[in-house]
DNA sequence: CTGTTAGCGCATTCAC
DNA sequence: GTGAATGCGCTAACAG
């Protein structure tokens, strides 16, 4: 380990502890409020009314005009100065309710997920929920023990960002009733509302640039096939090139990582080696794009165009700064959010799914194709 | 809004749903299992025995053969047939523990902090405990209001990362007497254990480069003035360059962003005209910096060397790379889950320190001084 | 307007 | 080895 520890006090059980032992309280610290947090009861108590007024009390129900002026000051003072702070574990057994979501994604530690999580936290937090965060490794077997820990915390519903064809993951939850909210990819198969990149629209504006351009032998770098994204930007990469009398290769990577996008791009110049564009799903697989570019002994932009999508963080800084398709994360993650809130709200509304409009934006990337090598 | 709605299905209320009406059960999908998830009690009546034995079974307590083989078999087979799943819920109001940590950032999004959440959440997860994240955007308010709620939920444990030299959350939270781990920003003041950047000798590491190519006039661009890691790398840089009977200028960025860099590295240019060198508490204030170099007409790393900290991801895909000393977020994400799971299982332990090990890693951002401009 | 009552689902002490 | 009883802290009828 790269860790040095500096006032060591036992290094601790060398691995796995298991049940910790039960709180104690520390010492006899005694004193004034030292000891256990204070409950409704002792606030009761001290402010000599009943439990379920105190509880009507500071759930604002004396709004409703139903609690004496003077009875509810008391009353919020004593639980103030007892620092009296709301159980929701208890609340939550009771109403049913945790007021708790859960949100999956591929990778926590991804830039672009990374946005989305911030629009979603935000909206979340603004409306009284906490946000139960866990990162799959797009595996599908980690999906599942991530959500049965999701649904074990009862959470009061998903964001579920790794949606596969046939998942099965996906399919248990819908079976369970619990509301769900798609981010990023969808699952066309079923009816689950969804919030997601408009791939299509955001493809046709990175082909066309490319075409513009005067690149006519472009490849694509999909993503793994089972995903909608990578189908339907697959999809109208092939389209768009029709429309223009034209035929693309393409390849599919595992992940959505930069190494995938470096095998399998040098597979299709290989294949291919009058590619002058590549067109990658997303911008690590671009990343890859231009690694394997390079490494062919070529250069990006001067002999081959690259343009990612999703326009992740300090794209514009890269060598050479990334021409991309771009989506706002933000938005996504928040609409994702509220539309999940609704959800919650009222489990009965018809599934709904939202585009995020792309916007294509051109940077240093992509360059106007090259006279025709092979004609020279 | 950058949104557009696909099959529409009601605008959704406006804004804010007020208290989300109970949870209805859909429609009569009655049916088999459908209606409410199992509890204990539906076990035991399946599996004819009694709710504590089916606790107890489900809780592996038969290990101490106090239960019957035949009997732990079938009621693990009829609670697997009725798909039980435990309410954790429940059990953390009886036994007081909720497998719940939630951990504060000052912004989820950031690259950094985002690989120390994950190395944190796989060492959680993988002691069945829940992460519960939360971005403060480092505004204290919002950090007052964000662990409230993670009180709220009666996380087990909290992981901080947003300490400030007199930080009154943080006066709080040890007052509450629930574990805190302090990470990536220590509190020297206080006996609470973190896991920390090594900012002595990851200073030092960076400065001497800047030395060992020759660079004499230095400047450093510090952090918000009440954190810790600002503090000891601003110290430390002092310390190296009055070793070398050199003084440096500094300042300090109200936040750690580009735009600060870009600010406080203006400023530092205009002042000492003839600096060769900038040394920024961190990654994103040096790429700030290296705008300003740009801004002020001359070029990094001809011109001005720049040196960053904390080794964020794609550094090396920046234009110039960045040199930086590198920290590695996943151990030191994971080192501060442990140290926490251990604090949670015996509050009593004493504090401790552990400072992650940084490692130079010289790139393109950095480059012998040129002969001083000035003598020509 | 406020007190009483009754659990939410589970773990645990005590009997047998 | 298993059942019975109790209560974690809270909210939600229902009385008064």
């Amino acid at each position: 380990m790269a860790l040095r520890r500096k006032k060591s006090g036992g290094i601790g059980r060398p691995e796995g502890f298991g049940y910790p032992r039960p709180v104690s309280t520390p010492g006899g610290n005694g004193e004034a409020r030292t000891g256990k947090p204070p409950t409704l009861r002792d606030v009761a108590r001290e402010a000599g009314v009943h439990v379920s007024t105190v509880s009507r009390v500071l759930n604002d129900q004396a709004a409703a005009g139903r609690i004496t002026q003077d009875t509810d000051e008391r009353i919020r003072e004593v639980a103030r100065r007892l620092g009296y702070r709301r159980n929701s574990i208890a609340r939550a057994l009771r109403t049913g309710r945790t007021l708790v979501v859960g949100m999956v994604v591929p990778d926590v530690a991804n830039l672009y997920q990374a946005g989305i999580t911030r629009g979603a936290g935000d909206v979340l937090y603004a409306h009284g929920y906490s946000l139960i965060l866990a990162s799959t490794d797009d595996d599908p077997k980690h999906a599942e023990s991530q959500v049965s820990a999701m649904l074990g915390v009862q959470a009061d519903g998903l964001l579920y960002g790794v949606a596969r064809e046939d998942d099965a993951v996906l399919a248990w939850l819908v079976d369970e009733g619990i509301p769900v909210v798609l981010f990023n990819r969808g699952a066309e198969s079923r009816e689950i509302s969804a919030v997601l990149p408009d791939d299509r629209t955001g493809t046709r504006l990175a082909v066309e640039h490319l075409l513009s351009l005067g690149h006519r032998n472009i490849v694509h770098v999909g993503g793994p096939e089972d995903v909608s994204s990578t189908v339907n930007r697959l999809g109208t990469f092939e389209e768009v090139l029709q429309e223009a009398g034209l035929r693309g290769s393409h390849g599919f990577a595992h992940r959505h990582t930069e190494e995938e996008g470096y095998r399998v791009t040098s597979d299709l110049l290989e294949e291919r080696p009058d590619t002058t564009a590549v067109l990658a799903a997303n911008d690590r697989l671009a990343l890859g794009a231009i690694d394997a570019i390079r490494e062919a002994g070529r250069s990006c932009p001067e002999d081959v165009s690259v343009v990612g999508f999703n326009d992740m963080p300090y794209g514009d800084r890269f060598s050479p700064p990334l021409t991309t398709v771009h989506i706002s994360q933000n938005n996504l993650g928040s609409m994702a959010a509220k539309l999940l809130l609704e959800t919650i709200a009222d489990p009965g509304r018809p599934a709904e799914t939202h585009l995020a409009a792309p916007e294509l934006v051109v940077r240093g990337s992509t360059a106007p194709a090259q006279t025709d090598r092979s004609s020279l």
